[in-house]
DNA sequence: CTGAAAGCGCTAACAG
DNA sequence: CTGTTAGCGCTTTCAG
């Protein structure tokens, strides 16, 4: 029953070398006779000797794994990310260990120590706000560490995301061109930069540019859930609101149910903007004009950029903020 | 500029004590004067100290990392029995290392053999189809492996999941109560045993039990998209289907939208049961009426399966299978 | 209850 | 081009 692990020290044994020149034909170290190579390459064949990355890990201070701190993986924003970022990881022969933090601080610090004591060699953190106690833990980590499609509202660690000030202007201005109003702005909490800083800051600039008064009202803090959007009508309604940016598909589909659901016609009478384009806003009839992000290249640009920061010890010539572009597709649910 | 890691052994002679008491501490050995752990403890907490998980892995021969292969994070099937393992995993104190495989046989042995490499306690594996080849790999590999949500067909390895061939009769034969006598049979790739095997059997028993002649013309094998179902509608149509049962809810979704759009009234003129219960049925409107399926709870219940078999070297006495309970929900677009 | 010492399997100078 | 020799940081007997 016993797991008869086979070592370099087999290896070298059986093919007549010595632990060194193993270890240089399996990392393809070119100093090595071809002949001897070969000899090696077989005995490993032979023998189906594996590598044992820990002991690797631990010789060479590199552990080729990163660490990969997401809320949750059952979010389709999030898990985007997530297999951008897995897929150009492998690319680069690293695996992720994925730890999802319910966007819980207390999580993130517990899972950040836990992932530095295993060493990864960088990590990427998504998030939706950044605490200081967390931010000051990412100081003292010498390890590297990128936001994906989230954002330091300190700006003081590395960050891809979009530019969301800019494309909420860009929406909710379209929003106004059709003639409505009065825009209600829905979105998460504004506990997260993104939304209580970035997006807000966004409305207010286009309804500021249009010569509308920002009112208050029209702004409504929820969760990121289907139910939340669903029952947010009658406030709508009460708000007078005639269209409505969203900061998220899954609410947005909950508002524009909620809207039909009471006999109002979208686009016709309500017109709705959501921010993410996720499968949701083709499922959904009328389908959901949206703002479009992309998801994917966030996450894959983000470990690109933290295989950057691996190799290097010396980043300060580069940006800390890489900015991706965001688009806009129309469809059913505006005029 | 250096990474000043400060070690056991940095404890230990601080604290004046030798490094096997520090590990005792570390590791909670109860054979330690409460004095000199109280001191350790000081020490550890003034240096900051956090034990290298790398050199304890080599030294025990344990990471308490399982590694976690899955065909796609963005597929919120899967993604939810992802939820369910990183949970009790970490519950546990286990981390994941997250492999996306795209269900390609190909890349699941090459990530199977990383993450052996990377010495991984034991592994859960999800996927549609469980080639020779990688079986024969997992029995070669002396680590604990359990399949969440997917199937052996020829049942040597532990896994975890639904009846699936009682909850497709279940469902079928609500479908033929109502009064269908052509009820479609929409699912992914028959290759996935799942489909090709359980469900399939279950669609014919059903038949069968109601004496009904089974009708090839009526099983349609798509793939598991949104756009596959949306596009059947016609197919369906010339088939002279009045019900369907779909093995996906994104597929289930395109099926509906694509006969709505087609004009057909659903329930009334078609009906609907798919199979996960995810977000989306209850999105769309008709809401789907839909088997459930535990998925959270099968990944948590695979994770828990596997500490144990990580834990006892024998598991001669446990069932190789769990089967969890399914249920059915009925919404709008069932009569 | 505590310490000494031998590794775990591999990499990385450093010679030759 | 190849071998020797130290460790990497921690766990784990084995003594005492």
């Amino acid at each position: 029953m016993e797991k008869q692990t086979i070592t370099i020290y087999d290896v070298a044994r059986e093919a007549a070398v010595s632990m060194a020149t193993v270890s240089r034909v399996v990392n393809g170290n070119p100093n090595v006779k071809p002949a001897t190579r070969k000899k090696v390459l077989e005995v490993i064949d032979r023998l189906d000797y594996r590598p044992n990355a820990v002991a690797r890990g631990l010789a060479s201070k590199k552990t080729t794994t990163v660490g990969v701190i997401i809320p949750d993986v059952t979010n389709v924003y999030f898990s985007s990310l997530a297999r951008g970022i897995d897929d150009v990881a492998s690319m680069y022969k690293y695996n992720i260990i994925l730890a999802n933090s319910d966007g819980n601080p207390q999580k993130e610090a517990q899972v950040l120590n836990t992932l530095l004591a295993k060493q990864v060699d960088g990590i990427i953190f998504m998030g939706n706000n950044l605490t200081d106690e967390l931010r000051a833990q990412f100081a003292r980590a010498k390890t590297p560490i990128v936001l994906a499609g989230s954002v330091d509202a300190k700006n003081e660690v590395e960050s891809v995301h979009v530019d969301y000030v800019a494309a909420v202007e860009e929406a909710v201005a379209d929003l106004i061109n059709h003639g409505n109003k009065r825009v209600a702005f829905i979105t998460g909490p504004m506990s997260d930069p993104i939304n209580g800083e970035y997006r807000l800051k966004g409305y207010k600039n286009v309804l500021a540019k249009h010569g509308i008064e920002y009112d208050p009202d029209l702004v409504f803090e929820t969760d990121y859930s289907y139910r939340a959007g669903e029952v947010l009508w009658p406030a709508l309604a009460s708000a007078k609101a005639t269209a409505a940016f969203v900061g998220d598909d899954e609410l947005a589909c909950g508002v524009l149910n909620g809207a039909k659901d009471a006999g109002v016609k979208v686009p016709a009478e309500f017109e709705i903007i959501t921010s993410n384009n996720s499968k949701l806003t083709e499922i959904v009839r009328p389908q959901l004009s949206s703002i479009t992000q992309p998801l994917y290249d966030i996450g894959a640009v983000s470990m690109r950029f933290l295989t950057k920061m691996m190799n290097k010890d010396d980043m300060s010539s580069a940006e800390k903020t890489i900015e991706l572009p965001y688009g806009y597709i129309k469809r059913a649910s505006t005029k």
